[in-house]
DNA sequence: ATAGCTGCAAACGGTTTGCCTCACA
DNA sequence: TGTGAGGCAAACCGTTTGCAGCTAT
């Protein structure tokens, strides 16, 4: 493997961006470097993913989410305003113990995501 | 709102398939009707749902699988096998309540998926 | 010389749109 | 007779593939 501007620039957008998807690391990468190809973006973030030095997350609809392997977070997704909000993967311990417990499953926090309805849009409801 | 022929065998075809894809659905209702395009079924899912008839689970990549209302559990995706578990809704109470009283989130629990590994592919990972 | 990385274009899967036709209140 | 439901084809978004050219060993 062979550390290229494109993938170096790849892993930077991933770090500078958080939670970014294909398409906006594509175009944070051109900024710099406008000839790099979407195509590029892919296949380096499946590298680094190999690598474990990014993680993806779906979020729900569209594209997944990526981010450096470090950042380390529940996403609670908000299915009527689309906002993303970030807790610590402690909260999970609990359920975590309890799924491993009664069904053997290993829960992998931090590539999760959670939906509901956040605090914003349940005050806008409750005010109908 | 008129409750179709199609419309029905949609909605019958949800039932009986418990979370399948738009496409599998489909399928399932071109069975009996096979001039049925997806296009209706698209439109109709989006009706169910908007009645609340339906709901819809991303379980990770590719499309969403649909399942009635009252279907009610929380999905545990494997995502090295990509098996799908499922435990009652319950077992997240605890952590509803957490989320609720930190963040004012309000988790649905049921349109839910929790990715991880389940307890075959952890044996699998350890016998190498 | 060779392996492997890149760009481009085309194919792909899943979904949405526009439009025209049809059925029914 | 007018509103809305369905079918079809085309557009669409996100992603993957095949291939040809380049680059660094």
């Amino acid at each position: 493997m062979r550390m290229t501007p494109q993938r170096q620039l790849v892993l930077d957008a991933v770090r500078e961006l958080e939670h970014a998807t294909p398409e906006q690391i594509c175009q944070q990468v051109q900024r710099t470097a406008p000839t790099v190809n979407i195509t590029t973006v892919y296949r380096t973030l499946e590298l680094l993913e190999k690598l474990s030095l990014v993680r993806h997350t779906h979020l729900g609809h569209g594209a997944p989410t990526y981010s450096v392997d470090e950042h380390e977070h529940v996403h609670l997704v908000c299915h009527r305003c689309g906002r993303v909000n970030e807790v610590p993967c402690s909260l999970l311990d609990g359920l975590s113990a309890r799924l491993s417990a009664d069904t053997g499953f290993r829960l992998d926090a931090s590539h999760l995501a959670l939906s509901g309805t956040c605090q914003v849009c349940v005050n806008e409801e409750e005010n109908l």
